[in-house]
DNA sequence: GGCGAAATTCAAACCGCTTTGGGTAATCTG
DNA sequence: CAGATTACCCAAAGCGGTTTGAATTTCGCC
């Protein structure tokens, strides 16, 4: 059934159909009620490959993930994020599409979204602190939102991100208000932008305090179980190992308490743990109480965000660049607590 | 630059460039040559809507992820197997199209997808034991495949899934033959058919051996860490409680191991743990000896396949149903051993 | 050299919808 | 009541490709 038949069906032409169902002004009220009972009746949807071409509106976005080459590694996160920003989508009869690209062919991946036409917009996923992709897209005039922020930019652009170095720097105060002077920082790779914002918080707290900064108390790695929980026991194996660890993620957390319980030590007893969580859906962190003290902010809602401001810079046609910072809560868990007296 | 422009440039005819680059026969080799160049030259790349259209295929395949309404999780097994199913896709020029649906509305959203066109087939993710999609797709004509399998369909059907069954009887006999007799599975929700095909292997282990099985030893929980640690935990508080566990993920694993430290029990040595363990990029099972003892299927293997069968599947008109049935290996780490004795 | 076949190329139809530019009948004006 | 609006509806022209059917060259061969 498509819009010729179903107007045949009415004795109206696909003018006056096709206005009628997207609710023009210039149909009367009751052929539109006929109408749009027809279209009921005979199960009539618009096919999307129509509208496409002839709106020229791809009524699309994309989300082009970037896959780390040499581990293959996909960043969990993402299922949350994509999760949140679907709704919006579906709401507002967007498709979503998914691209897996290996980093290094992104740019090449952006073009040829642009040149085909297959999306409207995009969502940039884990910026770099330069990264290419901010000036790329705006070269090719495509709509985006990052999710995060990339540092100096040439242009202003629209972003929606968690306010990391200032979660990080509570979080570190707050261990060191607490009495903790070594604190361990696991943080995610470095040349991700939030990574370095999460660092600089935690170096900022350290300068008020007037603690001096120590290389061996801190590591950047790719957020996983099991380097998490390498780099912990390696800090811990130290002969002045850290009273405190501060995560960048509770897959992080996991491998660093099995290596503070390897080691026989009681978290929020004799070490003291803080974690980035991004509350994602299959990683709670605790049921009533949480397990972990920690930055707590939702990449759901993130997605959420994101996606509808990249809906919105779609349809305006050139909207000043907004961005919205999220900030992190710092919920208290079971994981801190004073610093251990160590006679 | 569209197909008209460049053909006038050339000062051919639309037909003749669109044939030149699609490799049809009927252009003469220095032509295509020549119209190679000039698309290359110009950044010439035709307009997927009009293709679309043109064609009547979509050139993209959905992959509907329901979500589940109560706790709004995401089964984050997805991140990896998308990864795998969108290098499949990349590579045949096809688009992936993510559906978040709230469970519920999925019957919808396929009926919608096949008559507005905008896929040409879809996975089925996490099918129940008897999943209405199945007789859904078929009775709509959508192509489709399944990542897993459904108990009891009227018609057959294109599946790739893991020899669950097989791998948790080879787990538990393995763990029998240990000498291990009381073993607490901690599963999947039991809706789900993997989950059910894993408990029928554990229980076919048992029974070969003469082992009763017991109630209060076989749990069926939502995946997540914090559920499979109060599993493990309760299990550990019986009167008497298991010896080994067998467990349906990574995350679960991640959890019962945190209820089998803090009892201060050691895995391997007082307590044994089987897991199956998806391969996940994120969450590695150790970096050289396996922490866990596991049965261990890529999850991103299995996207692979499942999307070059469903291209498959959408080239041919009517194929007959295919199936691909990995096999998990069984490959042992640290966190089994004999039974301890207990004086 | 001429004729039929093969090789090339092209004009035009089509995919299924939106949208422009008229038309015609009904409703207002003065 | 004539003329101007307004309300309503339609034919036709896109959107940017693919594909059919036909026309034009070019060849092969007797």
């Amino acid at each position: 059934m498509n819009l010729k038949d179903l107007s045949r069906k009415l004795g109206l032409s696909p003018t006056t159909v096709s206005r009628a169902l997207n609710g023009y002004p210039e149909v009367n009220e009751a052929t539109r009620e006929k109408v749009v009972a027809a279209a009921k009746l005979h199960n009539y949807k618009p096919n999307t490959r129509a509208i496409r071409l002839a709106t020229g509106r791809a009524m699309a976005v994309g989300h082009v993930i970037p896959v780390e080459t040499r581990h293959e590694i996909v960043n969990p996160i993402f299922a949350d994020f994509i999760a949140g920003a679907g709704e919006t989508y579906s709401r507002a009869g967007y498709d979503l599409i998914l691209s897996i690209v290996p980093d290094g062919d992104e740019a090449r991946v952006y073009r040829e979204m642009k040149s085909r036409g297959n999306v409207d917009g995009v969502i940039v996923h884990s910026p770099r602190q330069v990264d290419f992709r901010i000036g790329l897209l705006h070269e090719i005039a495509m709509p985006f939102v990052v999710h995060g922020r990339a540092t100096g930019a040439a242009q202003a652009y629209s972003w929606v991100d968690v306010n990391n170095r200032r979660a990080f720097r509570r979080a570190a105060g707050f261990l060191l208000d607490l009495g903790h002077r070594r604190i361990g920082l696991i943080n995610g790779l470095e040349f991700m932008d939030f990574a370095i914002r999460r660092r600089t918080g935690y170096l900022e707290a350290l300068a008020e305090k007037g603690v001096a900064p120590e290389p061996g108390l801190m590591r950047s790695i790719e957020m996983t179980e099991s380097l998490g929980y390498e780099a912990a026991r390696d800090m811990l194996a130290q002969p002045n190992p850290p009273t405190a660890f501060l995560l960048s993620s509770m897959i992080i957390a996991l491998g660093a308490r099995r290596a503070i319980e390897e080691r026989g030590l009681v978290m929020g007893r004799d070490i003291s743990v803080i974690t980035h969580d991004d509350d994602l859906s299959y990683m709670k962190n605790g049921t009533d109480v949480p397990i972990f003290t920690a930055t707590r902010s939702s990449v759901r809602e993130a997605g959420r965000r994101a996606a509808a401001m990249l809906l919105e810079t779609i349809a305006t046609p050139s909207p000043l660049p907004t961005s919205q910072l999220l900030e992190a809560e710092l919920i208290i868990g079971q994981s801190t607590g004073p610093v251990p007296n160590r006679s």
